[in-house]
DNA sequence: ACCTAATTACGAAATATTTCGTAGAACTTC
DNA sequence: GAAGTTCTACGAAATATTTCGTAATTAGGT
C-alpha cells in the first residue's frame, strides 16, 4: 500500500493548518477566500471528506469543530515528491533536482543554502560505497 | 493563462512517446500493457482526447495514425515541478530540493552531479545582485 | 421565549478523468 | 469475395473531485 497524495483542494486546506495550526473551518473559508472565491459549505464539505479519509482529525468538543492535520506537513512533500519523481523523471532525483534550479529565479541565497546542504550530505557518506 | 499538467493516463502516454518516439496506439498499449492492465481503446481514447487538448499530433496518412508529443519531455517536466512547488513548497526551490535529496537513497554520483551543477549556477551569477 | 446568526449534515449537481463496449470502415487471408 | 482481423469513432458508464443549496441544530442577544 502506497501512500495517497492530496488533491489541489485538499492541500489548499492542508497548507493554512499547517501555517495557522489547529482551526475552524470559518477561519480557513476566510484565509482561502482572500486566493479565490469559495463558499463556506465548499470548504466545510472538502474538510468532513478528509475527516473520512483520515487526512484530518477533529474536535467536537465545544459546537465549532476544530480541525487539525493528520499528516506532517514534510511527510505530505515527500510523498507527493516522489510520486512526481516516479512519474515525470522516471526515479531520477538529480533530473529533478536541476530542472528544479535550471532557468527559474532561485536566489543566490537558495543556491548558496542548498550547497551547503549538499556539502554535508557528501559529508555524511564518507566512507560509504560509491 | 499558465500552462496546465497532463492527467496521470496522459502523462503515462507521454513517456512512452518521449522514450521511443512518435507510435501508434498499438505500441503504446502494448508498453502500458507490461505494467498494468489496460484495455485498447482505452487507450485509443485517452490519445484522441491528448490529440483534442492540443497534447498530442497525430499523422493519419496511414490507416493506423502515429501519434508524437507537441511538449518537449524538459517542458513538461518544468510544469509539473512548477506546480508542485508552489502548491506544496510556498514556491521555495531549497525546500523542495532538500525534501529530495534529504533522506533517501540518492547515490553519491548523483550527488556530486548536482553539485557540479549547483557551482555552474553559482559561477553564472557572479555580479548578480543578491 | 423569540428571533437572528452561525454551524453542521447531507444530498446532489457540476466538472473532470478513466474505462470500455459497440459499430463501422479498412485491410488480410484464404 | 467472404470471413476474420485491426483499426478508428463515438457514446456512455464508472469513478473522482469540486461546488453549493437546503434543512436541522445550536448559541446568543433582547
Amino acid at each position: 500500500m502506497s501512500k495517497s497524495t492530496p488533491t489541489d483542494a485538499e492541500l489548499e486546506v492542508l497548507n493554512v493548518l499547517w501555517a495557522k495550526g489547529p482551526s475552524t473551518v470559518r477561519e480557513i473559508n476566510e484565509m482561502l477566500s482572500q486566493e479565490k472565491e469559495v463558499g463556506y459549505t465548499t470548504t466545510l464539505k472538502i474538510m468532513q471528506i478528509m475527516t473520512v479519509k483520515g487526512l484530518l482529525e477533529r474536535d467536537e468538543s465545544s459546537r465549532t469543530h476544530v480541525y487539525k492535520p493528520l499528516m506532517k506537513e514534510s511527510d505530505t512533500q515527500r510523498t507527493m515528491m516522489d510520486k512526481l519523481l516516479n512519474s515525470a523523471f522516471g526515479g531520477s532525483a538529480s533530473k529533478l533536482v536541476m530542472q528544479a534550479l535550471g532557468n527559474n529565479k532561485t536566489t543566490k541565497a537558495e543556491l548558496d543554502e542548498i550547497r551547503k546542504f549538499l556539502d554535508d550530505q557528501l559529508e555524511n557518506r564518507k566512507g560509504d560505497r560509491e
